[in-house]
DNA sequence: GCCAACGTTGGC
DNA sequence: GCCAACGTTGGC
């Protein structure tokens, strides 16, 4: 399994109207970057990821789960961009800030740390087990 | 609201 | 294929 991280202006779309899709999830439409867009298409039906809030927050809030496989995104008429859907699985107990992840050992190296503009994110095994620790869950 | 970082576009 | 101009993201 992979693991992701999904950015998110909670104005644009919350993590509270995540949890409210329940099981049917909700289609990541939007990502108009390549490197996001081929993150996603690397993702397999099962992977999970982390719901972060940008802008407005700048924390980690919940646990996503991919569900359906990259798909055309219906909301473009360009064939190049596509997505994946995924539901909410868990809010975290405690939220993780983007502060925390850098001062945080191990996460130095983590894409919202470095790569600050990237929408949809690789995080490693290594991150998520310590960033599920520090969220208050088990990994 | 500003601006740095960075991705994309388009002229040459 | 280079690079300047421009647009967008997202932290501050």
């Amino acid at each position: 399994m992979n693991f992701w991280l999904f950015k998110s202006e909670p104005d644009a779309w919350s993590w509270d109207q995540q949890v409210a899709r329940g099981e049917a999830g909700e289609e990541w439409t939007g990502v108009r970057n390549y490197q996001a867009r081929n993150n996603m298409r690397s993702m397999k039906i099962g992977d999970r990821g982390f719901f972060y809030h940008s802008n407005i927050g700048k924390e980690i809030v919940g646990v996503v789960e991919v569900i359906r496989e990259s798909a055309p995104d219906s909301t473009s008429e360009d064939p190049r961009w596509d997505c994946v859907v995924i539901k909410a699985v868990t809010p975290v107990k405690r939220p993780v800030s983007l502060e925390e992840c850098k001062d945080v050992p191990g996460l130095e190296n983590m894409a919202l740390v470095k790569n600050t503009r990237l929408s949809v994110q690789p995080v490693s095994p290594a991150e998520w087990d310590i960033v599920c620790r520090l969220a208050g869950l088990t990994p």
